[in-house]
DNA sequence: CTTGACCTTGACGTAACGTAAAGGTATATA
DNA sequence: TATATACCTTTACGTTACGTCAAGGTCAAG
């Protein structure tokens, strides 16, 4: 079967501009342009455009689209797999909205107060999947999906206290960092007192903790720019520090 | 308890710049301002603001949310009741999304062949929302919202055959209307056969017909710009001509 | 008294389209 | 055969909900 642009459109229930413009940014090119250039399109480009818009549906940017659906590694069958799994974590993360939408309105009508922060209780797994957006696929990649998919959901269920905490550990490592930066030592006491902080700090997201995993980890730091330049954007030099500081600290290096 | 931005915006897990913007278009303006410029919220705006991100989660423009929320009458409880249901109706259409897939999962890998329709079949719902987000809420008011409700559940609920049948009949009553126009008389035969078109196709979406409605959509029709526009683009004075034929059909004017 | 983390107001950038303009094509009907 | 109507094309500017500097003021801690 072959479809223009309109006819494709209305089958997928989207807009004809917006096939267009799919074709404009490379994502879902017409399977032929006919004498008068008019797009016309074919089964393969009908399965694509399905795909598209499951992980549309899933608020992946196209950008992202395009790199995953023009990978040479991409498995069709289990890319929809894991469509499947999102979407069942969408909808928790929807389950669990309602519950608090319930709260509300019960806190509301019997005029209970409810604490600030329970207010956001279903909005917050939204950290989640920002950070899932902005570095899951690289992260995936090096670390494999298991690992990523453990640390989000440990993340997602912690409590208020273990949230509070958690902040607090990266923020004072953070700061420990700085003050240890300008001694210069990796090897120095505040250095290692960064490196235990940062341990304590990693042990919230990993299930276990292993000097192997923290050395690897520490090495990540250095060669992926994203880490790196967040690490270096306040005193260049500041991510070598602190991989060797760690490699110090789990015996790596001494 | 009182906050600033960046404490509110960690709060509700958005941005302070989320904040300071929903400030800037007057749906979430701080408590007061402090001696430094600050911009402090408490805890009304906390509300506000969970109120706002509920309707965000629910796809609705920050300018219908405006509006919404500064309505006169506006009832917090009711309004939240209301987003409880359009979540359990989000949650619905997921579960139906996951089915779609898994029926795309199996098919692909037992190489059964797919229709190309069933393949958007979790997609054709956002027809629905989308018709919601720009007409719903005006046509709530002077109809109901059983009204649009029912007839939203109608659309959802079409065979493939009914979808195909509806959106034809919706293509004949305009084609017959466009040549009853040039004929000129709204009493005359191709008029009147133009009305009948109408309301068997209306028929689709409504649960039971009655004249008087029948009618009172005519009169819609001239009275909202958004109907009018539409129907007068072609041939200014479409949508009186349509209203009067109408009116003759349901014997309210001869 | 300086530093680092806040805050402020611009102001320009971005993603994923919507929408209008200007013009070519296909097909049914007068 | 003419013309109307519904397609199609490209070009291009508009929109929403922010992101992201830039330039400068504020505040608590060391």
């Amino acid at each position: 079967m072959e479809y223009t642009v309109q006819e494709l459109a209305q089958l997928a229930g989207v807009t004809a501009r917006t096939v267009r413009y799919y074709d404009e940014i490379d994502i879902l090119k017409p399977a032929r342009i006919n004498s008068s250039g008019y797009r016309i399109y074919g089964p393969e480009e009908v399965d694509r455009l399905q795909q598209i818009l499951f992980y549309r549906e899933l608020d992946i940017g196209l950008d992202s689209i395009r790199k995953i659906i023009n990978s040479p590694s991409f498995d069709e069958v289990k890319a929809l797999k894991k469509h499947r799994e999102k979407l069942l974590e969408k909808k928790e993360q929807l389950e669990l909205l309602i519950v608090n939408l319930d709260r509300t309105i019960t806190s509301k009508e019997r005029g209970i107060i409810m604490c600030d922060q329970e207010k956001f209780e279903g909005f917050k797994k939204r950290l989640v999947e920002d950070n899932e957006r902005k570095y899951g696929e690289e992260i995936r990649e090096k670390y494999g999906d298991e690992d990523v998919e453990r640390s989000n959901k440990k993340i997602k269920n912690m409590t208020q206290e273990e949230y509070e905490e958690v902040t607090k550990l990266e923020k004072d490592y953070k700061e420990t960092l700085r003050a240890a930066f300008k001694n210069g030592d990796p090897a120095g006491k505040l250095a290692q007192k960064t490196v235990d902080l940062h341990r304590q700090w990693l042990s919230f997201y990993w299930d276990r903790y292993s000097k192997e995993a923290h050395a690897g980890l520490a090495q990540m730091y250095v060669d992926d720019d994203r880490f790196r330049s967040n690490y270096d954007k306040e005193q260049p030099g500041t991510a070598e520090f602190l991989r060797d500081a760690i490699l110090i600290y789990t015996g790596m290096k001494e």
